[in-house]
DNA sequence: AGTGCGGCCTGTCCGC
DNA sequence: TGCGGACAGGCCGCAC
């Protein structure tokens, strides 16, 4: 489900519900995500106040004194404040009970996310600290872009959906993005000019901007930590339009499966 | 080192 | 109505 926007909306979003509040208590009721939810996680953040909410890629951080707590929503998960005795359904996997009364709720249906603790600096773990840069950061932009992709033989989709390349762009957003800066999906990364990757860096960052303004994309059942849908989806021109017009040209939107994801892309509008 | 694939899970939808 | 198969927003680990 969540791209960036999604989990920078979902950041926002409970900010204000968990920065400064003291931790009660955890409750694992399936420890069983993508990795094993970290035993020592409740014993150590329970009675700590949760000083700060950050986005570092898709993965939010909640910082306390004593460590930090690393959430990633993978496909399908999603982060709500709610009242602690709201109860709980088939997929709500993880509480962290909060003293004011309310409490963070992971629910994950196809439990491919993650919630993981370390007492390190969590922007050294092993998941982060290899990771690309922010696409609204100093480092990222088109001669970044250019100069990373020299000597890669594959697709500029694949490219820039790689984490390690830049964060944030997903599935939904690279074909998006592509769209708009007007380059075929399937285009060669080391075989796209300084002046495009410049296109699409910016393509990169306006697409990501708008949908976080709009509160992200809702295709199934996203919801920011306040229990809204998003309203992206209705911006999106190429992706889930397989035969519908292009807004550009009016040749029918095309569809394909590039490294069994699919993407959709105009083949007159991007070369 | 870069690339491509399988796998992790559940839910939904479509065609027969 | 039931059933099998394809598909879904991510990303790691593994062979080659």
């Amino acid at each position: 489900m969540p791209e960036l926007p999604e989990v920078e909306t979902t950041c926002r979003g409970i900010a204000p519900y968990v920065v400064g509040q003291r931790v009660s208590h955890i409750v694992v009721r399936n420890a069983r995500l993508r990795q094993p939810v970290s035993p020592e996680l409740a014993g150590d953040l329970a009675g700590q106040t949760l000083q700060a909410v950050e986005r570092r890629g898709k993965y939010l951080l909640l910082r306390s004194p004593v460590g930090s707590v690393i959430i990633h929503l993978g496909m399908s998960g999603s982060l709500r404040i709610l009242p602690s005795s709201s109860p709980a359904e088939k997929h709500d996997h993880v509480d962290i009970a909060l003293a004011s009364g309310d409490c963070l709720r992971l629910r994950d249906p196809r439990r491919f996310g993650a919630v993981l603790w370390t007492r390190e600096n969590p922007l050294q773990h092993a998941l982060l600290s290899d990771l690309g840069p922010e696409p609204f950061s100093d480092a990222f932009d088109g001669s970044y872009l250019h100069q990373r992709s020299r000597s890669r033989s594959l697709a500029v989709k694949q490219f820039i959906m790689d984490s390690h390349i830049v964060t944030g762009v997903g599935n939904i957003y690279a074909s998006e993005t592509l769209f708009l800066a007007g380059i075929h999906p399937l285009r060669e990364a080391g075989r796209i000019s300084q002046q495009r990757y410049r296109r699409l860096a910016l393509a990169i960052q306006q697409v990501l901007s708008d949908a976080i303004a709009q509160g992200g994309t809702t295709l199934r059942d996203f919801y920011n930590g306040e229990g809204k849908p998003g309203y992206f989806q209705q911006q999106l021109k190429v992706y889930g339009r397989t035969d519908q017009p292009c807004v550009r040209c009016g040749r029918a939107i095309v569809q394909i499966k590039q490294g069994q994801r699919s993407t959709f892309f105009c083949s007159a509008c991007q070369r």
